[in-house]
DNA sequence: CGGTGCATTGATCAGAATCAATGATCGTGG
DNA sequence: CCACGATCATTGATTCTGATCAATGCACCG
């Protein structure tokens, strides 16, 4: 996740944000945006973006800062510029999942309803750009390929929710874990070749939140596949991971022993 | 689930349904359909019918029939017109999630890669309407509010799809049942309210697919709650339910005890 | 009428949850 | 800079839910 590292980089003024912006200086803002070529904004050429700069509002957060809380009032969408953010729901009894994680490019906030179906924190610091929803029905109007981008976006959330359901509905711990490590580790890797150095600025919680299982039930089954000898906390900081064997680890995602 | 009892009636014609239709025919076709003012279809106006009609070709299929198959390449776009379809995935060792119904209206096959995500089978007998991939992105081209319709369906699903990983996360076997008993009796009531008398037209063995729990499992669920009185299987049908306290059912969908 | 296949029920097992105790880490303030 | 407390991670012991295995019952169909 390259974006993570340019968290606080990216896009230092902040007071001068407020409702708009001189086209030229917005312009030069989405321009060099580390999202640019991600997500929304990839739907629209040089010479629009001067369109989005001026309905966009960016904003940071801290770790574990809320983003959007489910059911509040679907306001704005929101694009993630840089940072990493999860994705969940809660019961009414505090129970939760974590659905998912995004990262630079992705969207939050498309509501289907008028209200948000999610809540989202920040994981890591996290940069976001907001579009309120009126000016961005504008903006869809006059780029409609606005839309299909957002269409094929949803779309690709759409079959991760539903890899996220086969994984929940069927398979058991260990499965659960490697199949998450091997998504971490493909997302990281250069095209769909899972990387073998793993940077995870996810704590364990979240990680077990989001894979349903128990903190104490994650602990035993990374310990396990430490002993294995399929993965290793790589020495010196506790983010980063080292994979053995990329093929062990793809046996194990998916077959039950 | 309306949309089931018109099952076999609805475009009894077959043969005529090749590459193209005379407009005027076409036209009248969709004008009739069950679907008209649902899913796709009702992002068009009648004027405008008529180009979709001749894109669209009329299936049938017998309950259990595969209607699209994962990993097929994605040819076409497939709405339900009446009966209800299965949508799952499988691990390569066989077990399966059901990941949602689908019923009139609904919009089958939207893959974001150039692949289908998932698998559809009939549940009913079941009639969908096909647009192949390089008429329907004309179509899209020329009425470019069809993408916001097709945005707002697959937003739909996300939420849906985010509230079964929920479900699948966090509740146990006696919730689950209650919350898709009570999804389901959502559907078929009036404007958001339950309704007690459910039409149920899943097996059961497909219903423990959906919630993630063997058949032995729900079977003893099941048996719980015919005990505890929440519901009756209508006498005269396997197929009908009468939910007695849709109170009681809410409570139990969402609080372990 | 017998057979096949699915649903139910019962008995047992196992995987993950829960409960509990200890140990590591981090931030804070003395 | 270190000591302390708080928080979180790990490990162990036990429980419990749901899975699995097995037997029976029932319905549908040839």
């Amino acid at each position: 996740m390259p974006a993570v590292a340019t968290a606080t980089a990216a896009l230092a003024s902040n007071a001068a944000l407020a409702a708009s912006c001189a086209a030229g200086r917005a312009k030069s803002r989405c321009m060099s945006c580390s999202a640019r070529s991600k997500g929304l904004c990839s739907a629209l050429k040089d010479e629009e973006l001067p369109r989005l700069s001026a309905i966009s509002h960016h904003k940071d957060y801290a770790p574990e800062e809320p983003v959007i809380r489910e059911a509040d009032e679907a306001e704005a969408l929101f694009t993630i510029t840089s940072g990493m953010a999860k994705v969940y729901k809660t019961l009414p009894d505090g129970r939760r999942v974590i659905t998912g994680f995004a990262t630079a490019g992705d969207a939050l906030g498309l509501a289907a309803g008028g209200r948000y179906a999610y809540s989202v924190d920040a994981v890591t610091p996290l940069s976001v750009c907001r579009a309120f929803r009126p000016q961005m029905e504008t903006l869809v109007r006059e780029n409609p390929q606005v839309q299909g981008r957002l269409l094929s976006m949803a779309s690709l959330e759409l079959t991760a929710a539903q890899d996220q359901i086969l994984l929940l509905g069927c398979k058991n711990a260990t499965e659960r874990l490697c199949s998450f490590l091997l998504s971490m580790a493909r997302r990281q890797g250069k095209d769909g070749d899972a990387s073998p150095t793993l940077y995870l600025p996810i704590s364990k919680q979240d990680i077990s939140a989001y894979l349903g299982l128990r903190p104490e039930t994650l602990s035993r089954v990374l310990r396990k596949l430490q002993d294995n000898g399929v993965i290793a906390w790589k020495p010196g900081s506790r983010v980063h991971l080292k994979v053995s064997s990329i093929e062990r680890l793809e046996e194990l995602a998916n077959a039950a022993e």
